[in-house]
RNA sequence: CCGCCCUUAGCUCAGACUGGUAGAGCAGUCGACUGUAGAUCGACUUGUCCCCCGUUCAAAUCGGGGAGGGCGGACCA
C-alpha cells in the first residue's frame, strides 16, 4: 500500500489531522504507531464504537495500534469512576472495545491493550509529571482540559493532572499519532507544545468528530435516549432511532444519519453489502444503496423520508453492534460488576 | 486553628425572618398536529426538604450536635 492510500486510510471519517504533512512523513518513514485512550468511565455506546471502528482502517494502513485503558483518568476526572470500581470498569471496557475491533472487521489481538497503572507510577513518569506540574500554569492546563474533564462549581486537583498524565502517556507509549475525538484537542495541543520540553516529541493528532446525539444536538451522557448503548436490544435500538431527530431534507445535527455514514457504512463496506431501505409500495417501494452519499443525496432531495430511513438506519444499527452486545451480554457479570448501582443484583 | 455562608424534584433554585407537613422554571411522561423526530399547543408526574437529637398539638422552617461543600482570616520561624 503506498503513503497516498495509506494518508487516504487513516484520515478518512475524521475532522482533522494535526498535520497532514507530519503524517505523511511518518508514513514516508516506515511503519509509525498510533494510540487511543479511554477513561473507563459510563458504559460505552455507538459513539465510541464510531471512533473505535476506525482502529481498523489504522491497522489497514499498517499503523500499529496501542489502546490505553486510563484507569487513574477515569478517577482523576471528577471521580467519574469510584476508586474502587476502576479494576471492573477496565474489565469491561477491554472487552467491549475488543468487541468493536471485531465488529469493524478487523483482529482484537492485532491491538495492544495497556493499562494507566501499569507505567503511570514509574519512578520516571511520576518524576516527569512533577517537573511539568512546575511549569504549567493551572490556567493553561484549565483551558486543555475544559472539554474532556468535568466542568464543576468546585474542581478538584485532579482535573489538572489530568492533561499533564495524558501528555506523558504519549511518551510512555511511544506514539507517534495519538487518536481521539476532538473533545481531546486541547489536550493534545498542550501535548505538543511541552513535550518537546520533556524528552518526548509532538504526536502527531487525529481527531474523530463527535457526532449529534439522537435527540438533536450533542450526544449526551446523562440523557439515555440520545444514546445507543451497545447492550441495548434490537427493539430498543429501533425505538431510540424511531424518537431520533431527523427532519425531512436536513443533514444538519442529524443523528441518524451521521451514524449511517461513520459507522454503518464502513462497517458494510467491509462486508460488501448494500444498505437496504424498506419502503412500503404506496411510497414507491424498497430502496438499495451502494455509498453514503447516494443516500443523503436523496434524503435532501426528498425522495427518501425520514420514516422510512428511520427502520431501516435501526436496523442496520442493530446488525452493526450485535457482534459486541453478544459478547458482553455474555459476560453478564462485567456489566454488574462495572456499574452495580445499574445492574447489580444485590 | 478561628470566623462566616451553603446543602429542598433529574438540573437551577424559591420557600426559612413571622412553625401548619413543599413550589417555580427547565427536564421527563402522555395526547393533538405533522407519513419520523423536532417545533407548537393541551394535560400530567416528580421529593429520605443532608443526617441525628431536642422544643412543639405540629419542624424544610426554631435550638443543639454531626457530615459534606464554599469563602475569608490567622500562622508564615
Amino acid at each position: 500500500m503506498d503513503t497516498a492510500d495509506r494518508l487516504d486510510l487513516v484520515s478518512r471519517h475524521t475532522q482533522e489531522v494535526v498535520t497532514e504533512d507530519e503524517l505523511e512523513g511518518l508514513f514516508e518513514d516506515g511503519d509509525p504507531s498510533a494510540y487511543i485512550g479511554y477513561a473507563p468511565t459510563g458504559e460505552m455506546h455507538i459513539g465510541h464504537f464510531t471512533t473505535m471502528r476506525k482502529l481498523a482502517d489504522f491497522l489497514r494502513a499498517d499503523v500499529d495500534v496501542t489502546v490505553l485503558i486510563a484507569d487513574l483518568h477515569a478517577h482523576l476526572d471528577d471521580n467519574k469512576s469510584p476508586f474502587d470500581l476502576l479494576d471492573a470498569r477496565s474489565e469491561y471496557y477491554r472487552v467491549a472495545i475488543e468487541g468493536m475491533i471485531d465488529a469493524a472487521g478487523a483482529d482484537p489481538d492485532d491491538v495492544e491493550f495497556v493499562r494507566g497503572t501499569d507505567f503511570q507510577l514509574d519512578e520516571e513518569y511520576t518524576l516527569e509529571m512533577y517537573r511539568m506540574a512546575a511549569e504549567t500554569t493551572i490556567a493553561r492546563t484549565q483551558r486543555a482540559a475544559s472539554e474532556v474533564v468535568r466542568e464543576s462549581e468546585s474542581p478538584n486537583l485532579g482535573g489538572l493532572i489530568y492533561p499533564l498524565m495524558q501528555t506523558l502517556d504519549v511518551k510512555a507509549l511511544d506514539a507517534d499519532i495519538a487518536y481521539g475525538g476532538v473533545d481531546q484537542r486541547g489536550i493534545y495541543m498542550l501535548s505538543r507544545e511541552i513535550l518537546p520540553d520533556h524528552g518526548g516529541h509532538s504526536p502527531v493528532c487525529v481527531f474523530a468528530p463527535l457526532l449529534s446525539g439522537l435527540s438533536g444536538g450533542k450526544m449526551s451522557a446523562s440523557d439515555a435516549a440520545s444514546k445507543v448503548n451497545l447492550t441495548d436490544s434490537p427493539d430498543e435500538v429501533e425505538e431510540k432511532i424511531g424518537q431520533a431527530y431527523c427532519p425531512a431534507g436536513d443533514v444538519e445535527d442529524n443523528g441518524v444519519l451521521e451514524y449511517l455514514n461513520h459507522l454503518v457504512f464502513p462497517v458494510l463496506d467491509v462486508e460488501g453489502e448494500p444498505f437496504v431501505v424498506e419502503r412500503p409500495e404506496e411510497y414507491g417501494g424498497d430502496l438499495t444503496y451502494e455509498s453514503y452519499e447516494a443516500v443523503e443525496e436523496d434524503f435532501v432531495s426528498g425522495e427518501l423520508h425520514p420514516a422510512d430511513l428511520k427502520p431501516a438506519v435501526g436496523t442496520a444499527i442493530s446488525e452493526v453492534i450485535d457482534p459486541v452486545r453478544e459478547r458482553l451480554l455474555d459476560r453478564p457479570e462485567l456489566l454488574a460488576e462495572a456499574y452495580p448501582e445499574t445492574y447489580g443484583d444485590e
